[in-house]
This record gives structure tokens, sequence and C-alpha cells, in this order.
DNA sequence: GTTGACCTTACCCCCGGGGCAGGCTAAAAA
DNA sequence: TTTTTAGCCTGCCCCGGGGGTAAGGTCAAC
């Protein structure tokens, strides 16, 4: 199978397929033509990727997964710790982005909104009171 | 005052002042002797800068609420606006780390954790089902 | 005078690709 | 058959927001 019609099936871009190819996470064989030619499991990896990817894990982590999926001795213990610290590093993330919304609320309050220059947002971002 | 005193009474580092610089956020003077001369003003618009940042405003939207905080004239609309757009995608990105966490949180769920190589985590992500 | 701390510019690096240039190749239309 | 169009190839620069480092100039203290 082609570069786009792979891509096309794992819900990818053909420029995705060749990066995830030059990180070593999937390298196709190549037609006579230089063309990359994707086995159907190469595109089932890709598919696995795609999902790795929107789940949360970075290329670097959907590598460590990939290992696991292809190892037949693998523990499946090790696939869960990688998912839980995903897990972690969600939630601080959900943290951090809480505190900014609600830092963000507090400016939005404070400020009239209206067509006069006097702005408690502007004012707070210069003097930090009661940040 | 120098670049690396500057720096700490922003809570910044001397390389983002540089940088700073050079997208024409705050263009401080120059000494004799080619160092950068900080302003106590160009002092205060440097911990502006910091808090709007650590409030979730990218460098080029700082730029925007910095026009606005220099103009006179200004709207406080015009600024109310900016944080809620901005309050708009945090929440945005809240979503998706909350979808985020629960499928992965159905992927821990589902996986044994031991030392067997069957790993539901590692199915769900080639095969896609329940997912 | 010399040492160490600070400053300068300039370069490459991170992630996860996007976009484009220039050149082949394959398939479809005339 | 020829031409057009579509798809593929590699290689390069770009994004944010700086971090790290190198090579060199400067300043203050001892």
């Amino acid at each position: 199978m082609n570069i786009s019609q792979a891509a096309k099936q794992a819900g990818l871009t053909s420029k995705a397929l060749r990066y995830y190819e030059s990180v070593s996470l999937v390298i196709p064989g190549r037609n006579p033509n230089g063309y990359r030619e994707y086995s159907p499991a190469e595109v089932e990896t890709l598919r696995f990727i795609q999902r790795a990817r929107s789940s949360g894990f970075s290329v670097e982590e959907v590598g460590e997964l990939l290992q696991l999926y292809r190892n037949p001795a693998r523990r499946s213990h090790d696939a869960k710790l990688l998912v839980r610290e995903k897990i972690e590093q969600v939630e601080e993330q959900l943290r951090n982005l809480k505190e900014m919304r609600s830092n963000l609320r507090a400016l939005a309050d404070a400020c009239a909104g209206d067509d006069s220059p006097h702005c408690a947002i502007l004012d707070q971002l210069a003097g930090g009171e009661s940040r």
C-alpha cells in the first residue's frame, strides 16, 4: 500500500508517516521505484500509533508502548505503569490549567469591560495586587 | 539595571529578556559598553509579561495586552475580550485533557497489570474495540 | 595583573510535524 | 503514443519559547 493510502487508513498524514519512519517507529519496505510500501501489519501499527498519540502519549512514549506490543515476553504490569504515569501527567496539566482558569476568571470579573480606559485586568497584570 | 538583575526582579531569565527584545516586547537602552540597561518602567513591563505568560497567554497575545496597557485611549472592553477568549481556549484544553484522562483510565482499568503478557491496554490500542 | 563574574552575539537543539522546491514515476486522458 | 495530471521522493526552512554552549569583550575585587 502506498503512503497516502496507508495514511488515510490510519487517520494520519503522509508527512507524519515519514516522520515516524525517521524516528524508527514504523519502517516500511520499498518498491523497486523507491516508493514506500506499507504492509497490512504496518498499517495496523500506524493505527496503534494514532490511538496512542490521541490518548496523550508522546512519540517517544509511543515507542515504548510499541516495544511492549511487539514483545511476546512482556508483562502487562509494564504497560499499565506507562498508562498510570501518563494519567498523572495529564492530571498535573489539568491542575495547572484550572489554576490558570481561576486566575483568568478573577481578572475578567474585576474588569467592567466598557468603553473606559480604566481596566482592572491591566492594573492587576501591571501591579499584581490581589493576585 | 543590568539584564541579570532585571531578570531576577521580574522572575524571568536573561535569555527570555533577550528573546522578548528580539520580538519587540521590551527594547531596553544600551550602555556605552553595549550592555542592556533596563529602566524601572521596563522592569515593570517585564513583570507584566511574566504574569500574563503564567496566566496562559502566548507571547504574541502578551504583545496585544501590552499594546492596550500602553495605549491611554484603550477601552477595557478590548482587554476583557482577550481574557474571555483565553478562558475559552483554556476550557477547550481542559475538555481535551479530561477526555484523554477518561480514555486512559479505561485503558488502565481493563488491564490486570500482572506478570502475564496478556494486556488489555495493548489490545485496545491495537484493535480499538470499546474505545 | 589577574582572576572570576558578567555581558555580548551567534549558532544549534527540543517536538511533531507543515509547507514548499525540484525532480522522478505512474496512471489516466487525448 | 503523447501529454497531462497526480503522486511519490528527498531536502530544506518554519512554528513557540526559549535552553545550552562557544568565542570573545568588560568590569570589579584582590
